[in-house]
DNA sequence: TGTCGGAAACAACCAACCGTTGTACCCATA
DNA sequence: TATGGGTACAACGGTTGGTTGTTTCCGACA
């Protein structure tokens, strides 16, 4: 199906003629005859009944008339979120279900008039390069890496910090427990493959071995998140962390536990960076509504590395 | 645009190389280069970084990525549409804005899996010619016409009583009422330009006007709710009647005062028609929340044309 | 009743596009 | 350095899609 096409019919159904949907479109009557009986032959069905004074939708046209509109308000879409300069604000961050996934969703309901766009990229470096060059507006991470400071020209505040959970199997150990402290911890076997070591998150997790004498694996390759859970439920010997605003899709969460972590708890922080110089109008909108949802959280008894920014 | 160049390009973004999306689209590795060529030059950016060992997404790749995918869900859906046997359920009722709308908006919350398709058709005359011949579903309408029973092979339910309600500007006479009886309406001028003699509506309209003696003017080309309610705000010697569940799309309301009508209050009586032998899965499922929804409504005051199905 | 006018469909032609085959190039790896 | 897997480029042919020219249909009106 060709989107050209679709526009053509949905101008006949509008002009209620074809003479006058032609001259709309720059073509000739007989080219938006072809157009339309083409679309006819490929969905099988009439959409117009023609009259000697026009044509009008049958009933099949009528039902398909929404989703022809539909269909082209998409491709606009489409079209404007690659489009170079008045794109749609483009937002990186490290995973779908990520803390700050919510935080989106949280200004996409507030904001529902600001189109977004959301990316995934690898690393903090990666994202930096792409702020720098414009290819993205900003982009939420755990900023930085040890020992090196953000550049001059990159803005960053920090939005909010996601405290981890121990995730385990009923068969766990620690799977009856109410919460566990991070001592606890020590000696049992924590699984978390796909950890990529140079990222920001693996210096996230060496800090937390390193600081709490902890046991964490990212042997083994990662077959994505499901097959993760599907050992876990099933391995008595293993845990893996999870950050608490993570949504497991899961069905009847198969008897998986989400444990807190405390003395104290760690937590993953999120901050959001920009580009000083990042003209988007939208971006001053995210800012300040991620300030104003950013206050008053408490910092007392969580643990993050030493390296990332202040709050 | 192409859709199948859009399929292209998820294809090819999903297997991360082209000679492999090549072979899942049954095409040469050379029309795929071609067909991701093209829509970059279309829409000016690179979506790929081409490397010896395949193609893996640029950023703004990655951003037009899910809108792609969009764009394939709604064509899909759009061909279901009208896709003979297994389509979705499609529905016909008086206006967009009609009560009919809001039941199916509650229909839809419950049962979201379930694909709806909304058509407007000119009468119930039409209605029942498009149930018989199974290109629609169900309608609801005010069965029936007066002195037409209907077809034996139409069933039908009351679904809702909507009461009408007096809808003046602010400098109408009876702007001021929180409430008016019909005998007060005896003498003021009421417009509903747009109705057309010979349908259902009509013949509503007709047989409130002879049981109360009401002026109801039809005359004048209609030219949209927009305009009537214009007219209406500015109008002090004009109303008209609105369903208490129309929504209005109008700015801060412009002044105009929604009056409810009382001794009797005039309902106008929404019906779910349908074909007897209708296989279709959804509308027994939409049957049965009806008739959940329907239940525990008070037709005490109220006022219905004698010709229509009884509750 | 016959004619006119507006609108869509049909036919023939031409150009542009699209997919194919064949080939060159690039780079990681052995 | 050779090899293999991947992409891009070039040339060719068939199909598609748009245009012009013409026919058909039907309502309006004299």
């Amino acid at each position: 199906m060709d989107l050209d096409t679709v526009r053509t019919f949905v101008a006949a159904a509008d002009a209620g003629q074809f003479q006058e949907a032609a001259a709309e479109l720059a073509v000739t009557q007989q080219a938006v005859s072809k157009r339309i009986a083409a679309l006819e032959r490929n969905l099988g069905v009439r959409l117009f009944t023609r009259t000697p004074r026009g044509a009008e939708l049958t009933i099949d046209g009528q039902a398909f008339l929404p989703h022809a509109r539909e269909l082209l308000r998409v491709a606009e879409r489409a079209v404007a979120s690659v489009r170079t300069g008045r794109r749609p604000l483009r937002v990186d961050m490290l995973a779908s279900r990520s803390a700050a996934s919510g935080l989106m969703r949280g200004f996409h309901r507030a904001h529902p008039e600001i189109e977004l766009d959301v990316v995934m990229l690898f690393d903090i470096e990666t994202a930096l390069a792409a702020i720098r060059s414009g290819a993205i507006d900003a982009s939420f991470r755990a900023v930085a890496v040890p020992g090196r400071p953000l550049p001059e020209d990159i803005e960053s505040v920090r939005v909010l910090d996601e405290a981890l959970q121990l995730l385990t199997g009923p068969a766990h150990a620690l799977a009856g427990a109410r919460s566990v402290t991070v001592a606890q911890l020590a000696g049992h076997r924590i699984w978390m493959p796909g950890i990529v070591p140079g990222t920001e998150w693996a210096a996230y997790y060496d800090d937390l071995v390193a600081e709490f004498g902890l046991t964490i694996e990212a042997t083994g390759p990662n077959f994505g998140s499901d097959a993760l859970l599907d050992t876990i439920a099933d391995t008595p010997a293993l845990a893996t962390f999870m950050g608490e605003q993570t949504r497991l899709v899961w069905p009847a969460d198969h008897g998986l536990r989400r444990i807190p972590v405390t003395d104290p708890t760690p937590v993953y922080p999120h901050s959001l960076l920009w580009h000083r110089d990042n003209p988007h109008p939208a971006l001053a909108t995210l800012r300040a509504h991620l300030a104003a949802a950013a206050a008053g959280h408490d910092a007392a008894g969580t643990w993050a590395p030493g390296w990332v920014i202040p709050r």
